[in-house]
DNA sequence: CTGTTAGCGCCTTCAT
DNA sequence: ATGAAGGCGCTAACAG
């Protein structure tokens, strides 16, 4: 049982003890602080584990507490500064509560059920988008086994929810575009593809209840930049176009942005844009993109902040908890240069 | 010992064998398809495993077989595109050959070293960026241990690295701003930030070397933008303005191209600008912007596959490999619009 | 082919 | 205050 004394590689909690002279049970107890230690083993622990560089096993560590000191989150990718932003908050704060963090990318996966529960197996407690699209039945077979929290997706049976708020701020956007006067709005993405988006239209809707007018049907195309031009280029060939583009993201709204104008159509002056998320590029392009700002990153931090109550035998909070957002008016809804203002929800 | 079967939470190898009617051995053999089985127990123990939901722990499963079917990856920070890409590339090869993948980001933790010392304790090996400013020693000691290569670093003293070229596009792109007629060209980036930038400004002294006249010293900021938009105020101050930028990445190329156009100077005409990314705003900003594109999710892959071949008994490679770039000509540098054209390296 | 058993490294009562 | 010993869940010999 003599453990190898050269570099931290192979030190083991039996090498420590060996080294300090004492039991594994003394070299335990400094490391967890749990029951007193007298000053003098204490010290010759701390030498020998100064000297063998030791860390405990994780694995060796997790089986006997039976905790991992870590949390999944699974996101359903990783492009645009959503995921990434949503990402670090997450990170930042579970690290602040000591834990490690997996990530697990959705798109791609082949069994992604299959991927998700051996995640489960490592971790403490999952956070996962809406939008990752994991079985139903995975989830419902996950939460009751450990905590987990959908983000930006329904409050289903019992599982704990949190998102951005989306349908107010949809509404407002609509009915600020309506107060430019603008007749004929289309809403671009597919309510069908998330909850965020379907709440987005479903505000969209709304505001034009509100003016007594009846709302378009969306336009169902997905996310990327290259569905964005295809559709820009459909648009310049219709007949009857819209005059306002109220768009799912701004990746969508600037690539159809970016095409109207080379193909010489002038935004917002021929058709106003809007999007949402206020990526980098909404304040760099010109005119600057009206947008819809979300509190990601605190999104991601709460999610973690969530998980860390709940391995630490809190009880989970009910229903969905929506963090405010706020509209962000550039020029590209038709607002005069410069009059940048928020307005918060 | 009777496990209880109530959903795959606390379904452990023996409930299943228990209910499957085998012994434990024989539920750890179907599941590693390690020795043959008998059809009629194999049936039985999926039986039991599928209607138990069971996934074997992962900590113990880590203890015994004495690694961990995971891979960390540390990265200093997640702003910009650069390093999602580079994790998504990361992880999709890390889950192709079945690894998890566990995130350390540097920014912001108190004991970095400790951090990386414990995360190296659940994973079989590490990919960390030269640029996350990781202790010497913290690298060295794990080096021997674990596997860990190095991304857009040096190739410490055996440590297996990999990065994207960078002097010789830098040249190039130099070299190409003094084909167009520049004459005072200024590096905006700190050398000593990490390898990277200090390959950058080496190509762009390079460059001025073939042209037999002398690089001026770089202009050492930060990456961010509102360093880039402190640093356009400055030049507008300034006597004698450089008439080309050669900045360190695309954040700072467009902050200092935003600015410098919101005062009233043009660009390219008063002066060029070029970046290093081709981060999306790069092609949606007008005047295009000229920069230099990275395989940054071929990086993060070939990290993973490095990895990979280490933990499966894979000797290190030596030395450094780099990966090509190539330079992606927009307007910003002085070329005429649409000019697009990529030289590769 | 299958069951029994000895660890993997660590934490934690339980005595001392 | 300290050591001895059992157990966390799983894998891998080793006997049958």
């Amino acid at each position: 049982m003599a453990g190898s004394h050269r570099g931290g590689q192979g030190a083991t909690i039996y090498s420590v003890a060996e080294l300090a002279g004492v039991s594994i049970a003394s070299v335990s107890r400094v490391l967890q602080g749990s029951t007193a230690v007298s000053e003098r083993t204490r010290e010759k622990v701390l030498a020998a584990v100064e000297q063998l560089n030791y860390v405990p096993l994780s694995a060796a560590r997790s089986l006997a507490v039976r905790h991992h000191e870590a949390h999944g989150l699974v996101l359903p990718e990783l492009t645009g500064p959503y995921y990434a932003e949503l990402l670090l908050g997450f990170e930042t704060r579970a690290a602040e509560h000591g834990h490690s963090v997996v990530l697990l990318l959705a798109e791609g996966k082949k069994d992604l059920g299959r991927s998700v529960r051996q995640l489960a197996t490592r971790v403490d407690g999952l956070a996962m988008l809406g939008s990752a699209s994991i079985p139903e039945d995975v989830v419902m077979s996950l939460h009751g086994s450990k905590p987990v929290v959908l983000i930006a997706g329904d409050a289903h049976l019992g599982v704990e929810a949190i998102g951005a708020e989306n349908a107010h701020s949809a509404q407002e956007i609509a009915a600020h575009l309506i107060g430019h006067g603008r007749q004929r709005l289309l809403f671009v993405g597919d309510p069908g593809a998330s909850p965020d988006v379907r709440d987005r239209y479903h505000g969209f809707v709304l505001a034009h209840e509100a003016a007594g007018r009846a709302a378009a049907e969306p336009a169902r195309i997905a996310f990327r930049e290259s569905d964005g031009t295809a559709f820009a280029d459909e648009l310049l060939s219709a007949g009857d176009r819209p005059d306002a583009l109220v768009c799912a993201n701004d990746e969508l709204a600037l690539a159809i942005m970016h095409r109207l104008q080379d193909r010489g159509l002038d935004v917002p002056g021929d058709v106003a844009i809007v999007g949402w998320d206020d990526v980098m590029t909404a304040r760099y392009v010109r005119p600057g993109l009206t947008t819809v700002r979300q509190p990601v990153h605190e999104l991601g931090a709460l999610a973690a902040e969530r998980l860390h109550e709940r391995v630490s035998g809190g009880e989970p909070h009910e229903g969905l908890q929506v963090l405010p957002t706020s509209v962000v008016l550039r020029e590209s809804c038709g607002c005069a240069p410069r009059a940048t203002r928020h307005t918060d929800h």
